[in-house]
DNA sequence: GCATTAATTAAACGTACGTTCTATTAATTC
DNA sequence: GAATTAATAGAACGTACGTTTAATTAATGC
């Protein structure tokens, strides 16, 4: 046999993107095997290379989409109002992203030692640019003296340490909704970050 | 050539585990070969197997050990005090530990998948007893009208997570001593949780 | 100093991996 | 409907891995 009947070149990509980003995600990078991607989504392991030409080639592209998703998602729902809006929203679109595209995340957060060094820096200058975005947010509360923080860049890197944090524990349909874990996280850190009237906010 | 002069068992098994350490933390534990290892060490794959069975439980015995010295680096420097203390000596005392064992932190933090289940089920077992000892702190905190907080289980996620995360971004001689950042960690804590008078606090 | 035990080497086994090569069939174009 | 392009199969290559087996030397106990 070879090519197989309603075979189509963009839809066996997409099939290999997602059934990738799963097995990574529950086995790890290097314990999936090619083989074991070709079987989950009916192929031979050699028609996975029209597509990657190498394994790493298909762990860097699945990486850079979801940065590149990650950023775009930030960039349509960040607000023009006050700041702490602003935080509110980085923090409600950074967990709901997350959560929605948990296998995506997963594999961003742990798989990044499989990266060759010129692509791991790629990944890490996006992702830097991610969380400028965030510690801005900390700098103009700060400025404006609704927030008290004692440093930036530490600050920043805690609270992103803590909202990705989220999809370590979180599961879909367990006692928590995705709007109850939202809005008690931005709790969190709105007071974490000393926010002037954090404690009385019914948002 | 077979035993070597001045070869002693018990200095080759601990060379054998921080070398392991090291490796399984710069590239994963798939990615670390059993040749690798030995060669660090100066000795042949076989030698380690005189040591650990199989290289499943070779992780199983670092992450155990790394969960064991925890808990009871923990218990030696809980205060019988007020639960502010207590709240501030265990962000203190998590920081400082994950730093000084980096290395083991890292694998015990990303390494879980490569378990079996039973051994995967006994080191998640050890780790959720570890929390119990944070979320008791927040239910007492709470009760006693020191904290304001939520929910106790999924506060006491985000701070595991953010305090955790520490070591993602600390290195030390850069920017900030173990001091700095463990002092301004539990500052940003206690206002997590809304300590009372977490604000005015010269600690 | 001999017997025993501890620590290691050297070589090999079977397996699984990433990747490549070539042939083959399906869809598309004109 | 012939020519071309797209999408695959099937087989193979070389390599590296975890682990085992047997032999060998060093240290220890009596």
């Amino acid at each position: 046999m070879a090519r197989t009947a309603g075979s189509d070149g963009e839809k066996t990509e997409a099939l290999l993107r997602s059934a990738a980003l799963e097995l990574i995600a529950r086995h790890g990078f290097d314990a999936m095997s090619m083989r074991q991607l070709s079987a989950k989504v009916g192929v031979q392991a050699a028609a996975l290379y029209r597509y990657f030409p190498t394994k790493e080639t298909l762990l860097f592209t699945l990486m850079k989409d979801h940065m590149e998703a990650l950023q775009a998602s930030w960039e349509a729902a960040r607000p023009e109002s006050d700041v702490s809006a602003r935080l509110s929203a980085f923090v409600d679109n950074h967990i709901r992203f997350h959560i929605e595209r948990r296998h995506a995340t997963h594999v961003s957060n742990m798989e990044l030692r499989s990266l060759s060094p010129e692509r791991l820096t790629e990944i890490m200058r996006m992702r830097t640019n991610y969380e400028k975005e965030l510690r801005q947010i900390l700098r103009d509360g700060a400025q404006q003296g609704l927030f008290r923080i004692d440093d930036v860049t530490l600050t920043g890197m805690a609270i992103i340490q803590m909202i990705t944090g989220v999809i370590v524990w979180f599961r879909p349909g367990e006692r928590f909704s995705v709007d109850e874990v939202a809005q008690n996280y931005h709790r969190m850190t709105l007071r974490l970050v000393g926010a002037a009237h954090a404690e009385d906010s019914h948002v």
